[in-house]
RNA sequence: GGGCCUGUAGCUCAGUCAGGUAGAGCGUCGGACUUUUAAUCCGAUGGUCGCGGGUUCGAACCCCGUCAGGCCCGCCA
């Protein structure tokens, strides 16, 4: 069974409606990490769905969270906001510089923006869930009935914390964090409590109240998280493994949610994703790739897949060359799969049926609109990566593809997917073994791992491609007599070709390739070629 | 120190929750297509399931131990 599906039959235990949440602190660039966060939930949701729940999907963002440092995308005028709320505080513009007047204007903020682009992905991957800005539901309120148990009691939010994650909490620690005179959250004395007022002191000695009741603070993290299940009726929720861990948020969470009064959700820690070879994905690193940027270079529905078909607790190395090779040409292949004749076999064991099945969800859950069937288009990843790279034009790339019967009319599922793959190859990231790049020196190690026979065809090619029509059929025609002159081969002609113009042993049809070439520097080489031989 | 996850074919991983003949894809090799857009099709190859013990008629799966790698325990998805 499909992970989603098994959660999916653990939240119909308990009832038929359910909130699956997610939650993302604004504070930098959004990155392919935080969208596993959103596609792991969106993926329950589906399930949930599909298996007659009803099931909504939400995105808690948490712009209520302070500014921890000033990140190197930030001008050092930030230093004056840390400490204060995302949702408070301007957003920065081109230069990194606090953008004031679409902050006081449009009341543009810091979280906003990050936000943004990141929305914008998450509408073009399929996932559009229900925005919940936790600033507002502070300042709504939302809150106040949580934040009332704990100042009303801090010493049983204190003795469970301290018990369950095993760390002592300082002497004047209290279950409230107020906003300070200049706005931030750090740094304040609590000097006093009388419901709905929080009284403190600040760091520059100015003295004031906070009312929990409307936002003017907030909870810590640790009793934030588990008061947001209540208010927000969250029955399910993935998240990091960091929170995850024993001691952590998650574990003390559950303990305060029965506090406040009510049921932890359905939990499902997953792994993070990092990038190939750089490790974990970071914001404030720069080691990052954003949905935007990925999106321009693969369909959605392979985004997708990359989560969909990796269990929750398997770590993801996020790979923008090969690797997205293999998954887009997975996810070709599934998509031409028949499952349901797959299925219908009666030898197939036990385990044999899993796999088609969790296949078969993958490829469901794949899909930007639930329900949508995947359209196979019959031309793999590989093959248009090669394709794009010969052609220039994209009707010379469809019309080759209809001679050979891969297609009759261009699908705007394909034409979509070339456009991406032109961004791809013109990006850093397309891998280099799959660029198509004719030499300009001979290259004498693959030259050296030629034969008798294929060797000495190569003078041959050297003399027809001077007197050969520069167009395919021209240079195809010279092929043709180069191995009639050699007296060898086709195949070892080709060998011969392919090390001579690419250094490799197999390649793509030379001869379209070599006729948008400038042909003096063709003949060049293989002259050259030709004079390296022994 | 406490805890979590991972370890299965050359590679990426299913399969572990419900014990019952070891599975896919990729790769590799071979063949076909009187040689080709790294194509496609067919076939073959390939694993003491990290290691040791235990339970069982039977263990990749359950239990105990152990090794290795990754990670969490202020914040981070």
């Amino acid at each position: 069974m499909h992970w989603s599906d098994v959660i999916a039959e653990r939240l119909a235990l308990d009832g038929n409606d359910h909130i699956i949440a997610t939650g993302i602190t604004p504070s930098g660039e959004f990155h392919i990490g935080h969208l596993r966060e959103i596609l792991t939930g969106d993926m329950i949701t589906r399930a949930a769905r599909r298996a007659g729940l009803n099931a909504e999907l939400v995105f808690v963002v948490d712009n209520a969270d302070p500014l921890r440092k000033v990140y190197p995308f930030l001008d050092a005028s930030y230093e004056e906001f840390i400490g204060h709320q995302l949702g408070a505080i301007p957003a920065p513009d081109k230069d990194g510089k606090p953008d004031w007047e679409r902050f006081e204007n449009e009341g543009w903020s810091y979280g906003d923006h990050f936000l943004k682009p990141f929305l914008e992905a998450l509408k073009q991957i399929g996932v559009e869930p229900r925005l919940i800005p936790n600033l507002t539901s502070y300042r709504e309120g939302k809150f106040a009935s949580s934040a009332k148990k704990a100042c009303d009691d801090p010493d049983a939010i204190r003795e469970i914390i301290e018990r369950v994650s095993g760390r002592e909490l300082p002497t004047d620690w209290f279950p409230w964090q107020p906003v300070d005179s200049k706005g931030s959250l750090d740094g304040l004395t609590i000097t006093g409590y009388e419901y709905p007022l929080v009284m403190w002191t600040d760091q520059y000695g100015v003295n004031g109240q906070s009312d929990i009741t409307k936002g003017e603070g907030k909870l810590p993290w640790r009793l934030d998280w588990p008061a947001k299940w209540g208010f927000n009726n969250i029955t399910c929720e993935p998240f990091g493994k960091d929170h995850g861990a024993a001691g952590g948020s998650f574990a003390t969470g559950v303990e305060i949610a029965a506090f406040f009064g009510h049921k932890p959700p359905q939990s499902l820690v997953y792994e993070w994703i990092s990038l190939r070879g750089k490790g974990a994905m970071s914001s404030s690193s720069g080691n990052t790739v954003g949905p935007i940027e990925a999106l321009r270079l693969v369909p959605p529905e392979i985004l997708r897949l990359l989560i969909a078909n990796s269990k929750p607790n398997k770590a993801i190395e996020f790979d923008t060359g090969m690797g997205l090779v293999n998954l887009a040409d997975e996810y070709e292949r599934l998509s031409s799969r028949d499952f349901t004749e797959e299925l219908s076999s009666e030898k197939l064991s036990r385990r044999q049926r899993v796999q088609i099945e969790d296949a078969q969800a993958a490829l469901r859950l794949s899909m930007v609109s639930a329900g949508e069937r995947a359209e196979a288009t019959s031309v793999s990843f590989r093959h248009l990566a090669l394709l794009a790279q010969i052609k220039l034009r994209d009707d010379g790339i469809w019309s080759s593809l209809k001679e050979s019967g891969a297609i009759s009319d261009p699908s705007s599922v394909l034409s979509d997917r070339l456009t991406r793959m032109r961004a791809w190859i013109e990006s850093k990231h397309f891998p280099e073994e799959m660029r198509i790049v004719i030499l300009k020196q001979p290259d004498e190690a693959s030259l050296s791992k030629l034969d008798e026979e294929q060797r000495m065809v190569i003078p041959h090619i050297a003399a027809e491609l001077e007197a050969a029509e520069w167009t395919a059929e021209g240079i195809t025609q010279a092929f043709k007599n180069a191995a009639i002159h050699a007296e060898a081969p086709m195949r070892s002609m080709y060998r011969a070709c392919y090390a001579m113009f690419m250094g490799s042993e197999r390649g793509p049809r030379l001869a379209p390739i070599l006729a948008n070439c400038i042909r003096e520097d063709v003949c060049m080489l293989a002259h050259a070629c030709s004079a390296r031989l022994p």
